[in-house]
RNA sequence: GCUACUGUGGCUCAGUCGGUAGAGCAGCUGAUUCGUAAUCAGCAGGUCGCCGGUUCAAGUCCGGCCAGUAGCUCCA
């Protein structure tokens, strides 16, 4: 028979002959580092037999797909391994994820993390004795009744929610069986490094209510070189953790008095500061008008816009003179009420009405996270009120603004869409509209976006950028959402051409996010290392001995009256020590100045982790200082 | 909120078998004026997260609470 090869060449092979017969037929080393074929698209196993015309694709380690199946049997290898170590343990689900695995176990009494040594040296036996991985299937009945026969009662609820006619596969490797669509490495022998790394708690199919289940993680690796680079990776990663880093640079303090609550700290309200301005001017520039609306406003604000009754419980309320206030979780109500101040007419629209408004929202314990997850934040919030001709512009301009800013940042970020879901309000005709014009900004900008069919909020669809923290978490920051509802909740209104009355649609669109989170995310991105037009300390001069202390003192003085910042360190401190202390601080230039510099009239200058530049004069160095800051440059 | 882990001077950490707390850095004082990543000496600083229990004796063992971290759920 013969076989499509993926560079287009037919390869001919016996009659039932295997994915690994034909990998061995191209040649042996293909063969040694197969893992799993593709037949006509389809991921499978190397047993696969195959038939006549099909198309094959031999995969490897070297594929993403390749290392998926290679962490998915040692994913069942961790399961053996329980069930061993174990044997009243009940099986959960077991899938591969970006960095490794996890299996999802249900444990008689909990497991610690010293426990998972015992498993760990259970797996390399299980590896050690290659055991050959079988595939076989059963029908239905059958499938049940032997997943019940070992007690899997997580596995038979799998298997009775699998869709009729799909085909129930098994695994099999020694004495050990477990439902799984596959495909799998040809035997355990073939797994060279791994590791179990952590346990956390897991709800049973993703459900609150469900039983907790303990979940262990683990990762494996085609070498064990790849391993420690990997582990090494991540423990740089965590010396950029924002909280720490945030701590070390005096940017914010996170206190018991109050949790979740963020205090900020003279070097961090810079940071703040320096964001807020960049962000007003870009949002004048875009025709935004600011406003700002009250932090408490009373119950029936609350009532019309439904938070009094969909997100109560995340509310901080008060009494104010006996009537029942909240604190504001969100700015659209506020930005309603002055959208309503006046009436308006399609001439005036669209109206973009930004606010840095600071909200404040109970978010379970559990889920505070340094500044990245916090009860009290500052949205650079803005509304647009707008015809739905409008709509597509505007869009576009909202996510021309948020790249631009994320570009300037050299972030990399992905967008998801989020469409429709089935609790939604609104007509077919508005969600069709409001999607597709969604859909065509972002095609027209040329942007690259996953779909989240289903996932938009019940009021309208959305748009939501996301960026990564230093150990590859993501985080929503940027967000564009079409709001149908609230318009109609407010009885919103403009006079349109035809001098009837028409309902505006509105858009809420936050850019940085929360500025908190952004500040957050920027930390890590920059290891604290901020360029210099957000370093909350751009300059610090090195006098070498009291003689300079005044030339130094000066020459601070200066740049600091120029609006750049700027210190003086005249401590009796060795040179050495204060350029150390400088650079720890990841301040940007470090000017040394003695007896030559003070004579000549010049700096000898330091950029932050190159050492010395040479020296210039203090002219030229505060020239080169205000050409990078008003720049923006980063490195 | 749930599961697991962690909590010792401002910071980073040590503290053995339960015997009554230790270092470095930072701080303060004094000396040193020294040209590109740590000058020397001295001083001061802690009811060991909090509450309770076991014990002759608890930083150490047990229970509860609080907080942090990882993950789940939810979200910017």
């Amino acid at each position: 028979m013969n076989i499509t090869l993926k560079n287009g060449d037919l390869l001919a092979l016996d009659a039932g002959a295997t994915c690994l017969q034909a990998a061995q037929a191209i040649s042996e080393g293909l063969a040694r580092a197969a893992v799993a074929a593709k037949v006509n698209g389809r991921l499978c196993d190397l047993s696969h037999e195959l038939a006549e015309g099909d198309a094959l694709e031999i995969v490897t380690l070297k594929d993403r797909e390749g290392l998926d199946v290679y962490r998915h049997t040692c994913a069942h290898v961790l399961a053996q391994a329980l069930k061993t170590v174990y044997p009243t343990c009940k099986l959960a689900i077991g899938p591969v994820i970006d960095n490794g695995f996890y299996y999802d176990v249900d444990f008689k009494t909990p497991i610690t993390m010293e426990d998972l040594a015992k498993v760990e040296a259970e797996m390399k036996k299980i590896i050690k004795s290659n055991l050959p991985v079988e595939r076989f299937t059963l029908p239905r009945e059958e499938a049940i009744a032997l997943m019940s026969k070992y007690h899997e009662n997580y596995k038979v609820e799998l298997i009775q929610d699998l869709p009729e006619g799909e085909e129930i596969s098994f695994y099999k490797q020694g004495t050990f069986t477990d439902l799984c669509r596959g495909p799998h490495l040809p035997s355990t022998g073939k797994i060279k490094a791994f590791k179990l790394t952590s346990i956390a708690g897991a709800y049973w199919r993703g459900d609150e209510k469900k039983k907790m289940l303990t979940r262990i993680y683990g990762t494996a690796f085609p070498k064990k070189e790849e391993m420690e680079a990997y582990f090494t990776m991540l423990e740089e990663a965590k010396k950029r953790d924002h909280t720490k880093l945030g701590k070390e640079m005096k940017l914010f303090a996170l206190l018991n008095e109050g949790r979740g609550f963020p205090f900020f700290l003279p070097n961090g309200m810079i940071l703040k500061n320096l964001l807020i301005d960049y962000w007003r001017q870009i949002h004048r520039r875009e025709g935004y008008v600011e406003i700002q609306t009250p932090m408490i406003l009373n119950r029936s604000l609350w009532e019309t816009s439904g938070h009094w009754d969909h997100y109560k419980e995340n509310m901080y309320t008060t009494k104010i003179d006996g009537e029942d206030c909240a604190i504001k979780p969100m700015n659209c109500p506020g930005g309603m009420l002055v959208y309503k101040l006046t009436p308006h007419s399609y001439k005036d629209l669209p109206i973009r009405m930004g606010e840095l408004g600071l909200v404040h929202r109970h978010e379970k314990s559990g889920q505070l996270h340094g500044l990245m997850r916090v009860r009290c934040f500052t949205q650079d919030d803005a509304h647009i009120f707008m015809t739905p001709e409008q709509i597509k512009p505007e869009i576009k301009g909202v996510v021309r603004i948020i790249n631009e800013v994320y570009t300037l940042f050299g972030f990399k970020y992905h967008v998801e869409l989020s469409t429709r879901p089935d609790n939604s309000i609104g007509s077919d005709e508005d969600w069709e509209r409001a999607t597709e014009a969604l859909r065509e900004a972002l095609d027209e900008l040329g942007l690259a976006y996953v779909v989240n069919e289903g996932d938009g909020a019940f009021y309208g669809p959305k748009i939501d950028f996301h960026l990564e923290d230093s150990i590859g978490r993501t985080w929503q920051c940027g967000t564009i959402q079409l709001d149908f509802q609230l318009p109609q909740r407010f009885e919103a209104e403009y006079v349109g051409e035809d001098g009837q009355k028409h309902r505006p649609i509105m858009i809420h669109r936050v850019v940085f996010g929360s500025i908190e989170r952004f500040i957050g995310i920027l930390i890590e991105h920059f290891a604290g290392k901020f360029p210099v037009w957000l370093a909350p300390e751009q300059v610090r001069v090195l006098p070498i001995t009291d003689r300079a202390a005044e030339y130094a003192k000066a020459l601070s003085d200066e740049i600091n009256a120029l609006g750049l910042r700027a210190s003086a360190d005249l401590r009796k401190e060795k040179l050495g020590r204060k350029i150390l202390d400088a650079e720890m601080e990841k301040v940007p230039y470090k000017l040394v100045v003695g007896d030559k510099e003070m004579e000549e009239g010049t700096v000898s200058v330091r950029r932050r982790g190159e050492g010395d530049i040479g020296a210039m004069t203090k002219a030229d160095f505060i020239a080169m200082l205000r050409e990078e800051n008003d720049s923006k440059k980063i490195f």
